[in-house]
DNA sequence: CTGAAAGCGCTAACAT
DNA sequence: ATGTTAGCGCTTTCAG
């Protein structure tokens, strides 16, 4: 592995030892214009692929292009012609695992089509208020937002966005005038609660997200809605906060009660926390009591024993919204809610009930 | 929770329904100055805080771009003046946890200093290749880089970086020229080692991360040093890739040798593979198996048993470099490296050999 | 198909 | 302490 500075290409000499760094300026178009013999026109209309450039001429302009190492300045193209090749994502927290994902696919699905991507943390850190997101976009110059949500952390949260800015949110429910990219909640949680019904089970415990996250709201209605259908009431919603931790509370609680023989927890982390209560109160687990959970984290297979879980595909959920949000910005309509399906990962923490254990 | 568009201060009126949007330009510092009665270079020494303004006409000036709803524009100010508020932060994969922990305290820290971050993936999505960063670089129009390594991703690649831009790599041993900021490799293994020793293990094997991994190089250097100074033979490292899947592989070859009483994993997922394993072949741990980790997952606490693991500062050395970049761009020269200290988190993943069973 | 002119909003350099 | 002038590198508009 090799890293190493490379000096420009138009500079031989050294370094100019200043104090303010960044002096260096690369070739401009006119630059290329006069290496060309053209104008300064039709060098911009050769970078920006117009047709209406003559063949010969345009070879000219690439190659004095690549003799310059000519880099077009965004700043210039973004100063006049108001767009800026780059999108913003407002998000309140990188450091779930989701989250994560979703801005990894973001950042790919922006950078093939041209664009980069400008992060805008919206809590301020030293007030730790969320901040005036309205302000804070008009100066950070992109041509379109996405929004990730942690919804809990929104309650008093107003964003308002500029009302000609497109913009994607990444959340069920968001509510008015956006275009919604989300996991199709409903759908997951349907799947994890047929999944633990046709094992045999006559009941399936919820542990939820907070009250105040949509997705938490969509997977508990979901559940709940498909245990009715099998005309089963459904207990009341065990809330957690989405860590390990609470998942292992709520763990201790349910494994108390010998009537509970399945668990469908609203996320991974939850259900590895239930888990460990499992563990901890020697009830065996898929023998004792199944647990299904929701996302798949990586590791979900490595848990112990190996979780079954619903597995989001983030990846999909981060490019969708690009797409959309490109289409947006290209003054196209998309479609304007965008729902991604998920899957079913059955792995060895469900069984059947153990016969005469479940009520 | 509300989330509401909101209409321009300046415009009253309708939408446009143009095709091409954000065709609307705030006002600019001449119509501030026009406001305030003033030439628009008072404006721009009050937007930039400089001292030589009366308070008066300071106060004037304010109002006016209040009134206004005045935001300066970014474009305009790089392109003038070269300089742009913001970094680039260049990587090869934002799922993991600790580069994502770490881009977290990126942002937050240089968004706290008026910067702001532009995610730069360097692996060109449609070629799968690392392609010119230089290139992208100059085009990128940032005033300094943070490179987050995944060195065994890096093999065949040359980052050239322009020989004036400022920049802080995040990975130890990175080479020529650079400031370094990373967690203390050395310290957080020989943390690991030295617990496993303490507790009177004759012996500990090591899984390894992958060989081209400078932090996984470090590591293993570290633990084998601590062994030979308490004069013991360190055994071969087995190589995992990170992954519990791996961990899980070698877990089970080593969880088959009744001499294996202590594993220093050198992450967290290959520590859970590995205890996946062990239970897998019937090895309790800690009663016969003493597993460390390396990093402290948020999950980690909650694995069965609770992982014995060293907590890397993720946060510290995301702010770290954001600090260290920020002297290079302002023309000082800061620390060249920045080692972060780690923390043993002792839980119940380890304990004392049972007596008999070790070599 | 190509070029000339104008100006986006800002700041650096020089007046006053 | 404030104003004037010039120009960053590009694209838009209009002429040829």
């Amino acid at each position: 592995m090799t890293l190493s500075h490379s000096s420009f290409p138009d500079l031989g000499d050294g370094n100019a030892a200043s104090h303010h760094a960044r002096t260096t300026r690369g070739p401009s178009m006119a630059d290329v214009a006069r290496e060309a013999g053209v104008s300064s026109q039709t060098v911009s209309r050769v970078a920006n692929g117009l047709s209406n450039v003559e063949e010969t001429t345009k070879k000219r302009v690439l190659d004095a292009m690549q003799k310059l190492g000519y880099r077009p300045n965004r700043a210039a193209r973004a100063l006049k012609s108001g767009r800026f090749k780059s999108i913003g994502v407002i998000m309140f927290t990188l450091s779930t695992f989701g989250n994560m994902r979703t801005l990894d696919a973001i950042a790919t699905a922006a950078s093939r089509a041209g664009y980069s991507v400008t992060l805008i943390p919206l809590t301020d850190p030293t007030t730790g208020k969320v901040s005036g997101a309205y302000h804070q976009l008009r100066e950070q110059q992109v041509d379109g937002v996405v929004i990730i949500f942690e919804a809990h952390l929104l309650d008093h949260a107003d964003i308002a966005l500029p009302e000609d800015l497109p913009a994607v949110v990444i959340d069920s429910n968001a509510g008015s005038g956006y275009s919604v990219v989300d996991t199709d909640q409903h759908q997951g949680a349907r799947l994890a609660t047929e999944h633990l019904l046709e094992l045999g089970h006559r009941q399936v415990w919820h542990i939820g997200g907070p009250d105040s996250s949509f997705s938490a709201l969509h997977r508990a209605e979901s559940w709940k809605q498909t245990l009715e259908e099998a005309g089963i009431k459904a207990p009341e919603v065990l809330h957690g906060d989405w860590s390990a931790e609470s998942g292992y509370r709520i763990g201790l609680e349910l494994g108390k009660n010998p009537a509970v023989s399945a668990i469908f927890a609203a996320n991974d982390q939850m259900a590895l926390g239930a888990m460990r209560a499992m563990h901890e109160l020697g009830r065996a687990i898929p023998e004792d009591v199944s647990i299904v959970g929701f996302d798949d984290l990586e590791e979900a297979a490595s848990f112990w024993p190996p979780l079954t879980t619903i597995r989001q595909d983030f990846h999909a959920v981060g490019r969708l919204s690009i797409e959309n949000l490109l289409h947006q910005i290209a003054g196209d309509t998309p479609a304007r809610d965008v729902s991604v399906p998920t899957r079913l990962m059955v792995r060895k923490s469900t069984a059947p009930p153990a016969p005469g254990r479940s009520v």
